[in-house]
This record gives C-alpha cells, sequence and structure tokens, in this order.
DNA sequence: ATTTTTTTTTAGATTTGTCTAAATTTATTT
DNA sequence: AAATAAATTTAGACAAATCTAAAAAAAAAT
C-alpha cells in the first residue's frame, strides 16, 4: 500500500511518541506536528480507515502492527539518508535533519535498498539513532546515560539525545562525537557537572544538563 | 522563490517542448503530463501570475528568462540524480528516470552544490544528456547521428534519444553504451542498414532505426 | 465567407490536507 | 455530585490541483 508525504509524518510522529507513552493522545500529536488537533482527529480517521491505527474517539491511539512496519520503513529511510549526507556528502550532523526529511518520502524500494548496500549496510545514523533493517528489525544497543557511568570505566559515545545546532557546537567543543572514547573521572555534587576524559584531550569539565544528552556503551 | 512539485513538472515539460516548437501550445503539454487541457490551462494561470511564463490567452505559451532558469535547476538536479544512482548505486539506466523524477523536487540547494561535488561535477547524465551547471549553462557538444558518420571515422558515442528498456536491451546486445567507441564500416542502401564495428566486438549490422537514436561524437 | 472542426478556456465539482469556531466528551475541582 | 476546565471531535470553510462538460475563440474546410 501507498502513502502520502502527510499520512508518513503523521505514522512517524505516531511512532515516536508511543514509545515514551504507548497510548497517544491527540493533543501531543499536535504539538509534535505543529498543527491543530482538528487537523489530528481529521488524519486518524483516514489512518484508521487504512487499517494502520487502533483508535477510539476520545481514548487516544496507537499504531498496531501494520502501523509500526510502516513507521520503521520511513524511520529506515530517513537515517540511511541522514548517513549518506554526512558520510557521503560531508554534511554536519545539525543540518541533515531538514533534508532527510525530505527525502525520506522518496517511494522507491530498491533505491533504498541499493543505498543500503551502497553505505554498507549501517545500524546507526550519524547521531547513534538505530537503522531499521529491511524487515523492520531495530538493532539495540545497551547504552546508560553518561551521567550513570562508572567513575573511570572507559566508554564509547553511542549518541545524543539533544540534536540541536546549540548543542552539536558545545560537542565539537568538547571533542565528543558518535563512538568517541571517553571516561568519567569525578562527580561534583554541588550542580551534577561531571569532570570527564576524552580520549588524547586534557580534562575537562562539561555540565549535568549536556551530561544527560550523552548516551555511552562498553567496548565489547 | 520556491515552486510546488507540480509547477517544477510543468515548467520542465514546457522547457523540453520549446527546444522543438519555441512556442508551445495546450493541447501538447497537456499530452506530454498526460493531464486535461483544462488542467494546463489552470496552472499557466498559476505560472504566469508568478512571472515565468510569457502566455496570452488562445496564443500559445513559452517560458521567460526566469522560467527557463527554474527549468535548468530541476533538469540540473533530475540529470545529476540519475548520474547518482547510475554510477554509485549500480542502476541500469533505463530504471533511473521515475526515481529521479521524484528526487528533483528535493529543495535543498545545498544537497545539489554537494552532489555534484561528490559526483566530481559530471557534464553528462547516463543517457549522455548535457548536465546544467549550477548557473544554468549547458555543457554542448557537437555530435552527429550515428547514419551520417563517415565510414570508418572512429567516433564516441555521446547520447541516446530512445531511452526504452526495449532500446537499452538492443543497446546491450551490440555492447553499445555512452562513450563506446564505435565506427562505420558500410551503408547498406537497400534498408538504410549500417554494418558497424564496436571496440573489441566483431563486426556487425544494425538497423536504421537503431542508427538513427545513437549520436556520436569525434575524440579529439 | 460561411460552416464545421479543432483548440482553448471557463464554469462548476471533487479530493486532500488544512483551518477556526462551536459542540461534545472526559477530567478535575470544589 | 455538580460545576468548571481541559481535551477532543464535529461542522463548515478554504486553497491547491485536478476533473468533466459547456462555452468561446481560432483554424480549417467547403
Amino acid at each position: 500500500m501507498n502513502f502520502t508525504t502527510s499520512e508518513e509524518n503523521y505514522i512517524k510522529s505516531i511512532y515516536h511518541l508511543q514509545k515514551d507513552t504507548d497510548t497517544v493522545n491527540t493533543n501531543s500529536l499536535a504539538a509534535e506536528m505543529q498543527t491543530s488537533a482538528a487537523s489530528v482527529t481529521d488524519m486518524l480517521k483516514k489512518l484508521q480507515a487504512k487499517k494502520l491505527l487502533q483508535y477510539e474517539r476520545y481514548k487516544g491511539f496507537k499504531l498496531n502492527e501494520t502501523g509500526k512496519k510502516v513507521a520503521l520503513g520511513v524511520v529506515r529511510k530517513h537515517r540511511l539518508w541522514e548517513y549518506f549526507l554526512v558520510e557521503k556528502l560531508g554534511f554536519a550532523w545539525d543540518k541533515v535533519h531538514p533534508i532527510a526529511e525530505e527525502l525520506e518520502h522518496i517511494s522507491s524500494e530498491e533505491l533504498i535498498k541499493r543505498l543500503d548496500q551502497f553505505l554498507g549496510n549501517p545500524s546507526f545514523d550519524p547521531h547513534g539513532d538505530p537503522i531499521p533493517d529491511r524487515n523492520g528489525k531495530v538493532p539495540v544497543i545497551r547504552q546508560l546515560n553518561l551521567s550513570s557511568l562508572t567513575v573511570k570505566q572507559p566508554a564509547l559515545v553511542s549518541s545524543v539525545s539533544n540534536q540541536t545546532p546549540q548543542m552539536l557546537e558545545m560537542l565539537r567543543h568538547y571533542h565528543i562525537g558518535i563512538g568517541t572514547s571517553i571516561s568519567v573521572l569525578k562527580h561534583f555534587e554541588f550542580d551534577g557537572s561531571l569532570e570527564i576524559k576524552v580520549l588524547k584531550q586534557p580534562a575537562c569539565i562539561i555540565s549535568e544538563q549536556v551530561a544527560k544528552n550523552v548516551f555511552v556503551h562498553y567496548d565489547e
């Protein structure tokens, strides 16, 4: 079955929201999509008619298995394109999101199959987010927040949850990127800041706010 | 200024049509776009309002300088994407057109700048069609029809005007592609067929119909 | 130079995705 | 538990891009 760009965008947003809340409500989707609650209701009816959604009036909604499959397809496309934009075209990772938002709606399955192969079947995008495979399977990585990392236990940066240009600027300053080797030297109780050591860099201090957005995993 | 996908498709079709006829008429555009004459008229009004078109009711129309610039931008995107699909992703050249039809509407200028660079600033797409540069300048190549090529004068295949899968199948059989070194050994008056010699291949005969669609240029 | 045919445009609908404002249902507060 | 507030849906409207059918203009044929 084929979907419009608008439908795909709704499906993708619902997918992301229902990871946190299981059942999604109209207003939060409206906020996420930057549209009115009425428009959301309109679209919910369409998606329900296409049997992608479990939805009861006034009771919230969630994607069913079919809907999730569709969402994973869109997420897969988005992240493969982001990987392409950064790794092949040399974009900075804070610039690629809006472009991938357009590219993710290109319909050809064959294109994505070949793109995936061309990129070497990557498992994670430039922000460290997992790229679902062609069957919708999402690679998992046991990651923990930098703030929870055992002192002096070295780990690798696996993802960053705040992907704003402002955050990227900070991370660039600290020489932190996906895959960077990092360890925590000290926790400061006063404000929750951390003294950290990045490979080949002098030790430095980062705020709790930054640390909360950085995720790491142990090198196995 | 920004244009919708639909507007861009009309602009591109007008551009291609006005290369042959200078001033374009409603029905031929409707045929080209596979739509009704009424829809064409509707769109013409929009494009005129956006000052892309020289248009008088019942009198035909053509793109003005602004319109041509826009058209060349879309053509540029289309052909760069075709180049990418064939050269990087390994698509056969008869498969790429519909995918490039979608990709050409991705709006980011930066994307095209980087894609162009990534591809090595190609001048011709996989069908041998010229790729306009970022200023809209179209590379020219002095090419002639294979049927008009002097006997025993070697030349390189520069483009193919019929790009159907059927034609591609034939060309593949003859080992003819863009850049192939080729010469004509003999013209047969009876049916206009040609005996040709493709580099590293035994001599063979191709029909006039095939020859008419193959263009070559002298190696300088 | 009329008539006929063809081409083009206009008029009025339709679909998709959106909106605002009003109505309805659910949740919260007193 | 009634009143108030918040969330959600419905009703009705609009813009974009399309359509069919009818009208108007231009071209071709007699």
